[in-house]
DNA sequence: CTTTTGACTGAGT
DNA sequence: AACTCAGCCAAAA
């Protein structure tokens, strides 16, 4: 029943749509786990089909240390969704955070 | 087997 | 306002 906590992570990033973003929190408070453990999980990630560029620390500001090629092509991808920028390295959250309703669908 | 180490966040000092 | 601390999973060495 109960998988690993990161593969869990990976499906509530995997359904954030297009030109929105999550915060760390925001995920972590889906499965009532740290915000910490989402950022592991996303470190641990390798997979490209999960969309971890959509994924933000509570301020809006992009991962320091993202996994496929830093922060510039995190932003890279981001633009390309039409995020909203409020500054080089943070995004417009009140623009594109998205909130999503419940723990499961 | 044990230890280390990472993409965070909110509360307390 | 800046800093510290607690919370807690999985893979690699």
């Amino acid at each position: 029943m109960n998988q690993g906590v990161f593969k869990k992570v990976y499906e509530i990033v995997h359904m954030i749509p297009k030109g929105k973003v999550m915060t760390y929190g925001q995920v972590a408070d889906q499965f009532k786990i740290d915000a910490r453990v989402v950022g592991w999980a996303l470190h641990a990630n390798r997979n490209p089909k999960v969309p971890c560029h959509r994924v933000v620390d509570r301020n809006g500001r992009l991962a320091e240390a993202y996994a496929f090629g830093g922060r510039d092509e995190q932003r890279k991808r981001l633009k390309g969704e039409r995020v909203i920028f409020r500054d080089k390295n943070h995004v417009n959250l009140l623009k594109c955070l998205f909130r999503m309703r419940l723990h499961k669908i």
